[in-house]
Formats: structure tokens, C-alpha cells, sequence
RNA sequence: GCGCGAGUGGCGGAACUGGCAGACGCGCAGGAUUUAGGUUCCUGUGUCCUCGGGACGUGCGGGUUCGAAUCCCGCCUCGCGCACCA
């Protein structure tokens, strides 16, 4: 009986279903009596697609993960579910006729279906769907949270509207004047929206992150994105009028050289203290701004434009008379949308003074080149800066914001790139806000005992044809609510974005069907934090910065104990693969493509085409679907492959042929156990014991060894590529103790469970392999007593020789000098000789 | 432009803390088994040469060291992130 994944695969997985065998543990006292592990995936988005190859690449390992954990004796927990609201499903329904509920119902099945087929050991009991009224309930809850703490508001905001979609976006998923996404052109406009004061935790979120094993780049890349920078706060006046405006800088230090200053188009101001005599020009000017796109305002625009006003301010440190101008370059979103511009030692301005003839004022010496040449940014002592003149500049710019406290002038200011979240969406398919909005104006939460408001039934699904969102089409039944003192009231018909369900997931697994609470107590003690979370880079700062501010103030409510939710972080890499596309562009699916002489063609044709290295989607044909390659190698062989690829963080393009491989390995391992003639054991299984073949049980205790410290560190391909070792010697083995073939079963359970079970049944062990202990090693077994120490000369190697483990210097010194091969390059003594035990002996002749 | 990461055989990749470069797998070549194909097993496979030996070799150029894929300096290429943040 030859390796048929086909056959075994299906039984396990039944039977494991059957058994529970990975229900988590909620009894208490086993609770309380073994460590925790909470392992835990980035849930997916269950989009009409189905699966590719890339979503089980990280599934992959944290399955092996957490059934090392259980065979370690851990309690774990590793769920599933669903991210399930989202504006894809939304238009599925337009298109389709159907409802987003039965759409997502759908593509969820389809999801779970083809995920189970995989054999990971989730709980299903704990699966969870972030669109059912269950969840979304507590979602509501939260919110209401958030409002009560004031963390949550209503705002006339200039959003990013995007016509394509019919909704507003948040900042972070607009770039370059695009929504990211789908790459629909967005613009600006005021609208009365929700907002989440994400800024008032813009501190802790930065602190903490320094406590966090994540990886380093994400840490930077959340730290940039806050945008924490120091500095001060300075009032200008205006000449001759009572106006005044501040401005913010990270440099006071420079505040004498400030020869102008410059407003943003959109600051309130402008219109105000332009001149008649400019104000034509000006006004032409805001306008363009306004409209300009994004890309024009940074790509395009290498030159800084902009327009004098005919107004001066008035430098409080030394009562001088500077221009004032309006430049796109100054953004109204970041500080006070003005700034006072120090050409000498600012990039942006010495450009622009350059362009308008401004004059350039040295206060920081120091520079390389003089300052009409070059901006001098760094540190210097003070020049031309009254009673400063003299300071070291690190030191001014506390000297000068003192001073200008001390007058009124300014004050020390932190300014964060982070803005507040805006938080609602045009759509349907979100969760409702739990909010009335009383006809006298009043803004009113629906009382906690009222949720879930849930989402109307509604036939379509687009905004109303006076521009309010999908929910003003709710009948008056759903959409108006009189309150217990009579007042009538409409409901919130904005709902909540994506980012919401997926901002506390994580604390529903841990009590998933809990109807009194989001969670327990008790089950967020027992299982919080997330222990190891695995997922995409690409959430490196969205959906984890949104998730660690929720967690946060639920830690200020005292509704969970731990300030971070994710203490150790992994972004699985993205997998590609290969695509074919002629001249033309047209691109032909990888199995119509051959090799010819170093040459790429469609198949019998001698249309040429170009092989490369791309993203998976549907246009080039290069998806890969895992029900295929499981049709064809097995589970098994698939979890072994998505993990032997290459490491885990590491970007890499799937290969199909390398499934062969391992399917390959798979065979060989099932042929150290069956006879694949007679489908009964090998005759080379004997009872002796271990010691029986001192070579091999050599090999599996350095295999337990390499593949457990491989397998914490994360690093798969080298732990497969260890059993690869093994199962070579094993087959070329004289016989193979039962004990042996059965503990490395156990070593390989984690990575391929299905052919570990039918095999550890095969032998006759005990209950699941998946229930069985990891094994220990022998620490004595797993080294060599003889190694091969190389003989150099002047770092070249010219002899090996094998020698007991630990041989002394003395020794090892003596016999490579002794040696037949390394005498013809010597003449008489050494000038020198490095020796390292057990390694190497280098001569310098 | 700034920040981060990476460049190793035909391909994916390995190499702990400066100590045998190329583990493991794919592909390819040869052989055995087989009626054949497939499967399986064995052998070989960085490049070059005057080939039972030797020289060269980890993106390029330099350096430190007895010894460098690994450390330092300069450059090139690719990927990711940010993009006038005052």
C-alpha cells in the first residue's frame, strides 16, 4: 500500500472532530495548573476568492506552533474566524441581487471548508464571525466606551471622499490622492463625521512599543507614523493690525534667523491680512492650491510656488519686520498650518527663499558651505542671535523657549503626526453606530440593554439619491425611536469602518459565547495576552495601531490586565509566483508555458514570453489554489511546503514542483513504516531497542533537538530540512527499532499530523499522536565523540583529521604539522600556528 | 529624497558568536529495478584548468584579521515603508 494522502487525510481529520481533540480547556483547574499559549492568527477577510496559497502560509505555522505547545504540555489556544463585515460583500450583493449577509455566509463556508482541509487544530467551538449581531453587539458596547470616556465624537471634518465608492476613507487609507486599495481617485470635503481621539494615546501607544518582541521594522514604521517631535509654540503678531498667529518649530534655536513666514493656502488668516494689492494674486493662488491633487502638492511640485500677501509679522525676539507668504508647501494638518521659514538652516526653505529672492540669514555656525549655497540643518554655535549668541544650538533651544515662556511669547509644544480616527463610514454592510440623534438636535446613546441596534433589512444597498448613506433607506420602523420622555429621535445612519470588528477580536476568542459580557474575567486573566500573533506585514500599522489604542482604554476601564494585547509579533512574507506575458502584455497561465533553450513560449508556439517573479492575482493567471494542491500531494505535503519554501518573514514565489519534494519526503517516511508491496509493516521494524542502531538513535536525538530549537525560533525550513536528514539515514538504515520510527513520529506530528497519526496508529501507540508529549533529548547523544578538525595553511585547507572530541592544542598542534599533505607547503618552522579545538588548525609558514 | 531590509550554484534556500561556503529540496545527467512510462533506489552535479591534482568563487571596489558570506569604509542593484511633518 503505497502513501495515499487521499485516504488518511479525511480520517484524521474526522476523527479529531469527532474526539475534540482540540477543544480548548476551560475547566478551571487545568486552567490554573499548566501554563498558557495563546496563538493566534490574523483572521482573514472571507472574500468571494477563496483561498490562495499566501493564507496558509502563516495558518501553517502557527499550527505547528501550537501543536508543539500541547505536546509540550501547554494549555492553547488557537481559534479562527471571520473579519466579515466590508464593503466587498456590499458590492457583491449589488451585483448579484443578493443580500451582503448571504454573500459573506457564503464565502465563509467556502473559506472554512477549504481551511479545514488543511488539518489545523483550531477550535472550531471558538470560531466567531465579526458580522453576526452576537459579536457586533459588544463591538456597539465598546463604542459606547469609547463615548462615554469623550474618547469618541462628532466633527465637521475635511474628509477623503472617494465618488467611486460612495464613502469617506480614513487618512491612513488614502495615498497619493487614492484610496489604496482599489487605487479610485479621492478629494476632499467637510462632512459631519465620527471621530476616535487616537491622539490623546499617541504617548503610550509610542512608549509601550518599546516592551513589544515585534519586529523592529513595524515598531519603526508605528513610531514614524505617530510622529512624535518636540519643540515649541511661537506667537507672531501682525504688523499693524491686533491679529497674531502662531506657528510650530522643532528648531527655536533658530528663531533669529526667521526671515519670513509662511501660511498655509487654507489658514484662516489669509484672507484676512492680505493686501489690495496682492489679493488678486493671492486668492488665485489659494485657489489653485485647492485644487490641486495630492500628487501635485508633493510628487510633481519640486519647485516651491508661492504668493507674498502684502502683511508682515513682527519676530518676537527681536521686534523685526519679516514678509508673510502663503506656499502649498505648509500643510493646514500638521501644526498650526504656519510656520516661520529659516532658509539657513532649513532644506524647504532655503529652496524656497532661493526661488523668491528672500533673504538668508546665518544664526547656527558650523556649515560646510556658506548659507546662500547650502542649508546648514545640523547643530552649531549661535551667530547673530543677541543674548544667545555664543550658545551651543542644542542648548539655545531651551534657552529661547524659557525665554519666550517667561515673556508670553511661546511655549514647549509636542506635535504628533498621528490625527484622530475618523470612524465612520458610508455603507451598509458595518456595524450600526449604537447613537440617536433626538429631533431637538441632542446626540443620545442607546442604553447598553438595547444592543445590538442591528442592521435593518434592506433591497439596495447604495446611498440615497440626496447623498445619505444605505442606512437612510431603513423603513421608519428601524430608523425612528422615541425615547422614555417622548422625544423623537433618528438613528445614526453612518456605520462603523472595517478596522472596527478586528480591534478586539482577539479578547472575544477567549469567551466566545459569553451573552452577559464581551469576555469573562476569568477567561481574560486565564488567556491574555496573545502569546505569538502571525500575520501580514501589510496591517504593520493600521489594523495594529487601532488595536492597541482600543486595548489600551480598555485597560484605563479595568476590563482587561494586561496595557499590550500582542507580545510577540511575526510577518509571514509575502508569496509570490511566477507569470508569462508575451510582447503584448497578454499574459498565459504558467501550465500553457514551456522552456526552450534558456527561452520561455507558449506551449508549441513560438510566441515568446517573459517569465517573472509577480504578486498572485487573478489578471496574470498566477493564482495558486491550495484545494489543487492538496487534490494532488495532500494536506500534509502542502503545510510541509508552504513552510520548507524558505523562512518564514522572508518574501518568496511558490514553486510547484518543489511540493513533489516534500510529498516525496512524506513517501519516504511512510515506507520506513509500510510495506507499500503488502500494506502490512516493514520487515526492517524490529522491538530491539534504541541503542540497537547507535548511528540512528544518534540522528533522531540531534533531529529532536535541532527541529525543537528551529521550530521555537521560527525557523520551519530549517527544522523540515532536519527531518530530511533523518528519514535519508533512516531508510538507509539496517533495521529501525519501533522506539525510534515512533519518537521521531512525534517530532514530525506538528508539521505533518495526518501521516504522523496513521503511522503512530500503524506502530500501535497510544491514544493521538497530537495528544502524545514531545520527546526529550539526550544531550549526550546529540554530540559526536569524534570530529573532522581542517588543517589550513595561511587559511587554505590542506588536510582533515578526524579526532576524538575534545583533542588538546598541544596535540592537534602536532599532528597537523605532522601531516603528509601540509609538509610540501612549509619550509622549516611555522612563523605561527591557530588552533581551535574540535575545529580547525591554521599554520603561517 | 529619507528610513529599513536583502543580494550566496540553473532555481528555492543553508552556514551557531569571524573558523570546512553551498546543508536540505527542486532541476539536470548517468546507472539499477521495470515490457514501457511512471514510481523507487544508487551515483554525480559552483566555475575554470594542463583534471587521482590545482586555481578561483557568496553584487562590485577597498580594508581589518592567521582566517571574512559574516566585521569596517565606499559604491551598485532589488524589495518594503514614508514622502514638503516645519
Amino acid at each position: 500500500m503505497r502513501y495515499d494522502p487521499a485516504a488518511i487525510e479525511p480520517k484524521w481529520q474526522r476523527i479529531w472532530e469527532e474526539r475534540k481533540a482540540f477543544r480548548t480547556p476551560d475547566d478551571p483547574e487545568q486552567l490554573a495548573s499548566r501554563p498558557k499559549f495563546y496563538v493566534l492568527d490574523m483572521f482573514p477577510y472571507p472574500s468571494g476568492a477563496g483561498l490562495h496559497v499566501g493564507h496558509p502560509e502563516g495558518y501553517t505555522a502557527t499550527d505547528v506552533i501550537a501543536r508543539l505547545k500541547r505536546m509540550q504540555g501547554y494549555n492553547v489556544l488557537h481559534p479562527m474566524g471571520w473579519d466579515a463585515f466590508g464593503l466587498p460583500a456590499e458590492r457583491a450583493a449589488v451585483r448579484e441581487g443578493l443580500h451582503p449577509a448571504v454573500i459573506t455566509r457564503r464565502n465563509i463556508d467556502n473559506f472554512r471548508k477549504q481551511i479545514k482541509r488543511l488539518g489545523f487544530s483550531y477550535d472550531w467551538d471558538r470560531e466567531i464571525d465579526t458580522s453576526d449581531p452576537r459579536y457586533y453587539r459588544w463591538t456597539q458596547w465598546i463604542f459606547l466606551k469609547l463615548y462615554e470616556k469623550g474618547l469618541a465624537y462628532l466633527a465637521e471634518v475635511p474628509v477623503n471622499w472617494c465618488p467611486a465608492l460612495g464613502t469617506v476613507l480614513a487618512n491612513e487609507e488614502v495615498k497619493d490622492g487614492r484610496y489604496v486599495e482599489t487605487g479610485d481617485p479621492v478629494e476632499r470635503r467637510l462632512m459631519r463625521q465620527w471621530m476616535l481621539r487616537i491622539t490623546a494615546y499617541a504617548d503610550r501607544l509610542l512608549e509601550d512599543l518599546d516592551e513589544l518582541d515585534w519586529p523592529e521594522g513595524v515598531k519603526e514604521m508605528q513610531r514614524n507614523w505617530i510622529g512624535r517631535s518636540v519643540g515649541a509654540e511661537v506667537r507672531f503678531r501682525v504688523a499693524d493690525t491686533d491679529r497674531s498667529f502662531e506657528i510650530f518649530t522643532t528648531r527655536p534655536d533658530t528663531l533669529f534667523g526667521a526671515t519670513y513666514c509662511v501660511l498655509a493656502p487654507e489658514h484662516p488668516l489669509v484672507a484676512e491680512i492680505t493686501s489690495d494689492e496682492q489679493r488678486e494674486a493671492v486668492e488665485r493662488y489659494v485657489e489653485q492650491a485647492r485644487h490641486k491633487s495630492d500628487l501635485q502638492r508633493t510628487d510633481l511640485a519640486k519647485d516651491k510656488t508661492g504668493v507674498f500677501t502684502g502683511a508682515y509679522a513682527i519676530n518676537p525676539v527681536n521686534e523685526q519686520k519679516i514678509p508673510i507668504w502663503v506656499a502649498d508647501y505648509v500643510l493646514m494638518s500638521y501644526g498650526t498650518g504656519a510656520i516661520m521659514a529659516v532658509p539657513a538652516h532649513d532644506e524647504r526653505d532655503h529652496a524656497f527663499a532661493r526661488a523668491h529672492g528672500l533673504p538668508i540669514v546665518e544664526v547656527i555656525s558650523g556649515g560646510e558651505r556658506p548659507v546662500s549655497e547650502q542649508a546648514h540643518t545640523g547643530e552649531g554655535t549661535l551667530v547673530n542671535s543677541g543674548p544667545f549668541t555664543g550658545m551651543p544650538s542644542d542648548k539655545a533651544r531651551e534657552a529661547i523657549t524659557r525665554w519666550l515662556e517667561e515673556r508670553g511669547l511661546g511655549r514647549e509644544k509636542v506635535q504628533y503626526r498621528l490625527r484622530d480616527w475618523l470612524f465612520s463610514r458610508q455603507r451598509y454592510w458595518g456595524e450600526p453606530f449604537p447613537i440617536l440623534h433626538t429631533d431637538d438636535g441632542e446626540v443620545v446613546p442607546v442604553p447598553e440593554d438595547e444592543l445590538p441596534v442591528e442592521l435593518p433589512p434592506l433591497d439596495e444597498f447604495k446611498p440615497t439619491p440626496d447623498g445619505k448613506p444605505p442606512l437612510a433607506r431603513a423603513p421608519e420602523s428601524w430608523l425612528r425611536v422615541q425615547l422614555p420622555d417622548g422625544r423623537w429621535a433618528t438613528r445614526e445612519t453612518n456605520t462603523m469602518p472595517q478596522w472596527a470588528g478586528s480591534c478586539w477580536y482577539y479578547l472575544r476568542f477567549v469567551d466566545p459565547h459569553n451573552d452577559e459580557a464581551p469576555w469573562s474575567p476569568e477567561a481574560e486573566r486565564a488567556w491574555m495576552p496573545v502569546d505569538l500573533y502571525v500575520g501580514g506585514v501589510e496591517h504593520a500599522v493600521l489594523h495594529l495601531l487601532y488595536a492597541r489604542f482600543w486595548h489600551k482604554v480598555l485597560y484605563d476601564l479595568g476590563l482587561v490586565h494586561t496595557k499590550e494585547p500582542f507580545r510577540k509579533l511575526f510577518n509571514q512574507g509575502m508569496i509570490l509566483a511566477f507569470s508569462y506575458r508575451d510582447e503584448r502584455g497578454k499574459y498565459y497561465p504558467p501550465e500553457q508555458c514551456e522552456e526552450r533553450d534558456g527561452q520561455w513560449y507558449v506551449r508549441g508556439t513560438d510566441i515568446r514570453v517573459e517569465r517573472q517573479i509577480e504578486k498572485m492575482s487573478k489578471s496574470k493567471g498566477n493564482v495558486v489554489n491550495p484545494d489543487e494542491v492538496i487534490d494532488a500531494h495532500g494536506a500534509d505535503a502542502m503545510r510541509l511546503y508552504e513552510l520548507f519554501m524558505g523562512p518564514l518573514e522572508q518574501t518568496k514565489p511558490w514553486q510547484t514542483e518543489g511540493v513533489e519534494g516534500v510529498r516525496r519526503f512524506l513517501a519516504r517516511v511512510w515506507r520506513l513504516v509500510v510495506d507499500p508491496e503488502t500494506g502490512a509493516l516493514s520487515s526492517r521494524i524490529t522491538d530491539a531497542p534504541p541503542a540497537s542502531e547507535p548511528e540512528l538513535e544518534r540522528a533522531l536525538h540531534r533531529t529532536i533537538k535541532t527541529v525543537l530549537e528551529h521550530t521555537e525560533g521560527m525557523r520551519f525550513n530549517t527544522a523540515i530540512s532536519q527531518m530530511m536528514v533523518f528519514v535519508n539515514e533512516a531508510t538507509a538504515a539496517r533495521s529501525l527499532p519501533r522506539e525510534i520510527v515512533q519518537t521521531f513520529l512525534r517530532v514530525l506530528a506538528p508539521y505533518a499530523p495526518h501521516i504522523a497519526e496513521e503511522l503512530w496508529e500503524r506502530l500501535g501507540g497510544e491514544g493521538l499522536i497530537a495528544h502524545a508529549s514531545w520527546p526529550a533529548h539526550d544531550e549526550a547523544l546529540c554530540t559526536e565523540q569524534t570530529v573532522t578538525v581542517v588543517v589550513q595553511v595561511r587559511g587554505k585547507v590542506r588536510d582533515r583529521l578526524e579526532v576524538p572530541r575534545g583533542t588538546g592544542r598541544e596535540q592537534l598542534e602536532a599532528l597537523a604539522l605532522a601531516s603528509e599533505r601540509v609538509q610540501p607547503y612549509l619550509e622549516g618552522s611555522p612563523r605561527k600556528v591557530i588552533v581551535v579545538p574540535d575545529r580547525l588548525v591554521n599554520i603561517v609558514p
